[in-house]
RNA sequence: GCCGGGAUGGCGGAAUUGGCAGACGCGUUGGACUUAGGAUCCAAUGCCCAAAAGGCGUGCAGGUUCAAGUCCUGUUCCCGGCACCA
């Protein structure tokens, strides 16, 4: 085909000044803080677009860049289709850096805090992304975090917040609790390398969640709209798993019980020994008159917690001590040894369990270690039942069998077995049917400074006692020294510490603890509809109209605990009648991680890229077009600097595109008829349509913004190829016009700049998202590939309405086509209409 | 070990339903304009072959089909989550 002579473009004249353009319209929006406020009462429909509230750590990362992106471009389309959009943001803003500040930079952490939020709220802004600020949450302050204690006490009342001892991590150098992130190396402090970390047993306030277990698991199947693969992981965290609880005696004057929890009560016959967590109560009784076992067990319990802090708890040798002592088997009578082993965890079930080593791989392993007796008493079930069965390879685990050797039960397949054998327990009355959760209570305590004072008080006479509500908030001092050492600032500041008891008016010492910060992000987006309200964490009305949360956008990282904590909250406030929905959020988007040269990253490997120098580099359209484009938003995306610099070509050549003639297209009315449009005119004017249909489209079904950005590539590329459209005036206005509805989402700096030159004179933000024409957007000829056996011989034009059999003819006539062929028959034809021929020879 | 996700040119990625593999962008090469270009524009660009003709190509090995990146069986590697959960 030959090429057409292209006329060089025009466009050194017209270059983009994105900094100047941008800054124009920072100006403007920053100057009409209503551009993008949500209306209280409305006839449009409602959308909640909310995208994870970061913690102010100093400056954003190209993650939060990517992910505002995403949400900003959802919030505009929903805009301009028509709704009315709640896009908030907020600083989810109490939290240890704070802390950390204050020591290595000397800054108060509300200070800090707030310096942080300053710049990066500023930040947001000179992004453009379109946040209606009246609504602002920010969760360090006393407006808001009394409702955390608020919410405390209402759980309280219902017994939903309990305290019991639990152990934490403590550094005796600092004298001070660590959190987690904070024990480096495998069990040693942070900021004392040298010193391992201890394991210290505290009194600490819990939240019940298991109350909810059965519900947080059951209600996943009712959110089609979340990622599979977060169900998944909050299925397997919550770790539902039934089976039958089982109490064995300790062979003992007393004849203490020891329960056990299994899903394999059928193979209970073949029960061998009793394992005993390192740290289950029993222990330290059985350890008591025997120093001996007292230092085996501590030194299990070391391993076991050094293992469990490398990470690598599954890897560890399996290790156990015989403590002399028997257990009976409630269901023969017989005595079964009881042994203490590394492996068994006093999180899960009952901390004990019964060894089957048979049939279960690690009792197998352990078995064999220390010479414990091995009983088969499942065997498989044979697939025909002349087979004579042979003794299965040990440990058989699977459930396919059937019962041998386990008395009454013998005879009866695994699955019957589990049921008869449990309904006889409980007749019996030493065992029952139950389920286990993996899922834990949580633990909000925090021995912190920078965080929800726990509204509760300690008093000689009365004991604990909560705040009364008329109190709130408990206000967290300003004036307190941070020093990381010597447990929670607050014990340091007496008007703090001390104070009346509600009930007798004695003396009484207020909780120094301070909540996890996971509490504030468990209902902020309620807050958000009623930012202001101080009677209520909001109102219910209010709440009943914006939620659920139409689309939630965040990292996979948060796909576990705050997504199950936010659900955990929202079914406590429904059962206190606060609020109606069972779940916070409708559909949930997880976007990748940003990465560059292969890694995630981090200042460590020097691969940061820095928002503000691609804004002041390349301009804020730019650095977000390219986080939407290099990749769909559910992958991880490649940062590549070369990458940006082809945005910013683009986004210069459409700049140029409308500069080139825009008196004329500000002054076309746009109006053109298109039986006069010349057929490249029309072929303008097919791409237009095929261009919304594709961008509409990416935003209705699976978020591919890559796609769609490409999609305005092309569409300027037929628009800037061969002056196609310098001819028609009015069709070029109607392109035009169109181009900047599409590109408003992703750009807005540029588009509203654009839209401005077309003359138009009404909000952009809210202007109609195009239509398009399925007639017009329909090919009116198509290439058709004609196959040979399968392979590619020839392409033909064809008009679009060609029939079958007009195509086979023009296949058949084709020279290339007919070479193939050759002298060989023809035994099948495939014509797929509008796809291609494919001819099968012989 | 279990559960997800992935593997496509030199690179990021397209190809929702089986129907021209490589859209769009980067990079590279050549050219135009230019005092100059790391600006801008034009063109070429999966690999093999001097070119044409042709052949080969979506991690690997098979299979189904007129037709497979797409479906099926097996397998390797990478990323993420969970992990002695009884």
């Amino acid at each position: 085909m030959p090429q057409q002579e292209n006329a060089p473009r025009e466009l050194h004249d017209s270059r983009y000044d994105a900094h100047r353009v941008e800054e124009k319209w920072f100006e403007r929006w920053a100057s009409d803080p209503s551009l993008y406020a949500a209306e209280a009462t409305s006839t449009k429909p409602k959308f909640y677009v909310l995208e994870m509230l970061p913690y102010p750590s100093g400056a954003l990362h190209m993650g939060h860049v990517r992910n505002y992106a995403i949400g900003d471009a959802l919030a505009r389309y929903m805009w301009m289709n028509g709704y009315n959009v709640l896009h908030p943001m907020g600083w989810d803003s109490f939290g240890l850096p704070a802390e950390n500040a204050a020591i290595s930079a000397n800054v108060p952490p509300r200070e800090w805090t707030l310096r942080n939020i300053a710049n990066m709220k500023a930040q947001m802004k000179r992004l453009g992304f379109a946040y209606d600020w009246s609504r602002e949450v920010t969760t360090c302050f006393p407006e808001y975090y009394r409702w955390n204690q608020w919410f405390f006490l209402k759980l309280y009342e219902k017994g939903l917040a309990y305290r019991k001892k639990s152990k934490v991590n403590w550094c005796p150098k600092c004298a001070t609790v660590l959190a987690n992130e904070q024990v480096v190396n495998g069990g040693y402090c942070w900021r004392h390398e040298d010193t391992l970390v201890e394991q210290r047993e505290l009194e600490q306030w819990f939240l019940r969640t298991t109350h909810y277990s059965d519900e947080l698991l059951r209600d996943l199947e009712r959110l089609p709209g979340w990622p599979e693969k977060v169900r998944t992981m909050q299925r397997n965290w919550i770790g539902r798993s039934e089976g039958t609880l089982v109490e064995f005696r300790l062979d003992a004057a007393d004849g203490a019980k020891i329960a056990v929890f299994t899903t394999r009560v059928d193979t209970i016959f073949g029960a061998t020994s009793v394992q005993l967590a390192p740290e289950h109560p029993l222990v330290s009784e059985l350890a008591a008159s025997n120093p001996k076992l007292r230092a085996q067990v501590d030194q299990l319990i070391t391993e076991q917690r050094r293992a469990k802090e490398a990470g690598d708890i599954g890897e560890i040798e399996k290790h156990g001590v015989n403590t002399g002592r028997f257990a009976v088997n409630p269901y023969n009578g017989e005595k079964v040894p009881i042994w203490i082993a590394n492996y068994i965890l006093m999180g899960y079930g009952t901390g004990a369990i019964m060894s089957v080593p048979a049939h279960d791989e690690r009792d197998y392993d352990f078995a064999k270690k220390y010479g414990i007796a091995i009983r088969l008493v499942i065997l498989p079930r044979p697939n025909d039942p002349e087979e004579t069965v042979v003794e299965p390879a040990l440990p058989f685990t699977t459930m396919d069998g059937t019962l041998v050797n386990s008395g009454q039960f013998s005879g009866l397949s695994c699955d019957q077995a589990i049921q008869k054998m449990s309904a006889y327990a409980e007749q019996k009355g030493f065992g029952k049917r139950t389920v286990a959760y993996r899922l834990k209570d949580w633990g909000i305590s925090r021995q912190r400074y920078w965080g929800t004072p726990i509204p509760m008080l300690y008093c000689e006479r009365d004991g604990i006692v909560p705040v009364p509500e008329k109190d709130l908030p408990v206000i967290l001092p300003d004036q307190v020294k941070i020093t990381l050492t010597g447990g929670s600032p607050l014990l340091e500041v007496p008007e703090f510490l001390n104070t009346t008891c509600p009930r007798c008016g004695g003396p009484a010492r207020r909780e120094t603890d301070t909540m996890d910060t996971f509490v504030d992000s468990s209902w902020y987006f309620y807050r958000y509809t009623d930012a202001h309200n101080d009677r209520a964490p909001f109102d219910s009305k209010t709440v009943a109209y914006w939620f659920p949360i139409n689309q939630y956008i965040g990292g996979v990282e948060h796909a576990i605990l705050h997504l199950i904590y936010s659900r955990f909250w929202t079914k406590f406030m429904r059962d206190i009648g606060l609020v109606q929905n069972d779940e916070p959020v409708e559909r949930l988007f997880t976007q990748g991680m940003v990465i560059k040269d292969g890694a995630k990253m981090s200042k460590s490997l020097g691969n940061v890229v820095s928002p503000d120098e691609m804004v002041s580099k390349y301009g804020a359209d730019a650095a977000r077009l390219y986080s939407l484009f290099a990749a769909p938003p559910d992958r991880d995306l490649d940062w590549q600097d070369t990458g940006i610099e082809g945005i910013r070509r683009f986004v210069g050549r459409v700049y140029a595109f409308f500069m080139q003639d825009h008196e004329e297209s500000r002054t076309s009315d746009g109006h053109f008829v298109i039986g006069d449009l010349t057929p490249a005119e029309r072929s303008i004017l097919r791409k237009l349509h095929q261009t919304i249909r594709r961008v509409s489209e990416d935003f209705k079904g699976r978020w591919h913004f890559n796609t769609s950005v490409a999609a305005l590539m092309e569409l300027l590329n037929e628009c800037t190829a061969n002056n196609a459209l310098a001819a028609n005036t009015a069709l070029r206005r109607a392109v035009k016009k169109d181009f900047v509805l599409l590109l408003a989402p992703f750009a807005p700096f540029l588009a509203h700049e654009l839209w401005e030159t077309l003359g138009q004179n009404d909000n952009l933000l809210r202007a109609p998202w195009p239509a398009y024409d399925p007639e017009l957007a329909k090919e009116e000829e198509l290439q058709i590939p004609l196959q040979v056996n399968g392979k590619l011989r020839a392409v033909i034009t064809v008009p679009a309405n060609a029939t079958e059999e007009m195509i086979l003819e023009r296949a058949l006539g084709d020279e290339k086509v007919k070479a193939h062929i050759g002298g060989k028959t023809i035994v099948k034809r495939i014509v797929v209409p509008g796809k291609l021929v494919n001819l099968v020879v012989k």
